[in-house]
DNA sequence: CCGGATCCACCTGGATACTG
DNA sequence: CAGTATCCAGGTGGATCCGG
């Protein structure tokens, strides 16, 4: 194994990372807690908010609505509302937001591979290295 | 557009989530803020700690330390630690953390490829729709 | 040299109640 | 129906100092 990986040459700059990313260095919603499931609700084609919220019943309508703008602002879902009574509004992935499918297939595929291992080795390694802090 | 995704026939199940990936939807370190950061640092191959600081000069010891221990936990990478004067310790990437690469690099390609439309719907939306709260 | 300990600010996310 | 308003709790990330 260690004959595969021979100690770098060099060493890191200290420029390697552009300070623009910084803040959040996956500038796409991956760490948004919610917004992987509202992508995948509207994969099959445009829902209002209350078909949203059965499948995300323990969501409360507020994260609900501050995960939907956020998805909007990036351009990844566009929001219709229908002058009406009752009102109605649909929510739509946009070709932006459906490309995101792309990644996020090659992370499940990643995770369907090798997601045991990890956890295998987190719940072994617990005690050994201690709860986990981050 | 819209023809190509007619309204979907089916409502959403109420239980199409596994409750059990509630609690974070993707399992992997895609959320933490520097785990890219420091796998990405470990790539070309093991690293001690103070080379670690110097790319990642923005991060405070105890972060960069509590994000080297999650992926540690993880089995993403080792620790190894020399009983020397002063004191070495060594980090490497473990093949599964290694593998880890193939989904970072299909999400750096996707944003590659539409950061900039991202990028720009978000600056033209952002008083239109108001800030950020996600 | 490699962190641990402590304290703290902020921000995400949540509970509850209420409205056009 | 589709949210908003308000308040709140927990947790992450950070600053600073200290130890082996």
């Amino acid at each position: 194994m260690s004959t595969f990986a021979p100690a770098p040459p060099e060493p890191l700059p200290a420029d390697l990372f552009d300070p623009a990313m910084l803040p959040n260095p996956v500038p796409i919603r991956l760490g948004d807690k919610w917004a992987w499931f509202v992508l995948r609700c509207l994969e099959p084609g445009p829902r209002r908010f209350s078909e949203l919220r059965v499948p995300l019943h323990w969501v409360t309508p507020k994260v609900l609505t501050a995960t939907l703008r956020s998805l909007e602002r990036d351009g990844l879902l566009t929001r219709t509302v229908f002058e009406e009574n009752p009102p109605r509004v649909l929510y739509e992935l946009t070709p932006l937001g459906r490309s995101m499918f792309g990644p996020m297939d090659a992370v499940c595929a990643w995770a369907a591979e090798n997601l045991e291992p990890l956890l295998a080795a987190r719940a072994a390694r617990a005690e050994e290295i201690g709860p986990e802090s981050v």
